[in-house]
DNA sequence: ACATTATTACGAAACAAATCGTAAATTGCA
DNA sequence: TGCAATTTACGATTTGTTTCGTAATAATGT
């Protein structure tokens, strides 16, 4: 119900941000580390980026101790949804349900997930 | 089957491309017209993104005429898949089905589109 | 205590994106 | 014919992103 202005997170700060939402907070190391599975950077690049993302107010750190802590500070759902949103007006001509069907009709979907999005549809064709 | 190799428009060259989707062709006028609906930019500043989108090969142009004629060079549903695929891994954990759920739950989907993606649901449970 | 290692801060370089001004070429009218 | 408008080409500027080197500082272990 607040928060999350105008948030457009770079490429790299989303890959932060991430790992940030999964594990909640980290040192720039263990970020770091997490970062080398994915691609081949240096050391500094990650902690400069979080330091970017800081100043950006795109995640938050307690200084308090020699080696900060950083977690997000914007929230993965907004985040999602921020996303989700500029794509289906920017590419989809606004229709969420043929983003939908595009998903659905060229991504692996598990049979388990059909199932649950087919309850969801249920319930909000109810309403 | 071929085509579209490593594509990935920034944003302005996505809002070219949507216009030159829909026309199917035009001119940097034409399109530089369209552009102006959405915001308020120069035509010199149109005319180089597509001249820039050209070298990339992004857009293809007739160049007979004085004024050129221009088309998008790669194809609307493979742009919108890999944008997608790209949005699935790196927002999604890798999940479409993550995503179709947030993007029902989020965006508004007439009744008319929620009974076409059950249909679709339904014809991919029948394989 | 000293040397090694880890961490932060800072600056700069390399690259890319977006914007626009100006000039040259062409077209079409008056 | 020659003037005005249109279009392209080109270069420059500004802004943002990603990358890394270096230096200062703090922590750690022998």
């Amino acid at each position: 119900m607040h928060e999350n202005k105008a948030v457009k997170p770079t490429d790299s700060e989303l890959e932060i941000l991430q790992i940030l939402w999964e594990k909640g907070d980290a040192t720039v190391r263990q970020v770091h580390v997490e970062m080398l599975e994915k691609k081949d950077v240096g050391y500094t690049t990650t902690l400069k980026l979080m330091q970017i993302m800081h100043e950006k107010g795109l995640v938050e750190r307690d200084e308090s101790s020699r080696t900060h802590i950083y977690w997000a500070a914007i929230n993965k759902l907004n985040t999602q949804n921020f996303l989700l949103n500029k794509m289906i007006h920017g590419l989809f001509g606004g229709s969420s349900g043929q983003l939908i069907m595009q998903a659905l009709g060229n991504h692996k979907v598990s049979k388990t997930e059909l199932e649950k999005i087919q309850s969801l549809i249920n319930s909000m064709k109810d309403r």
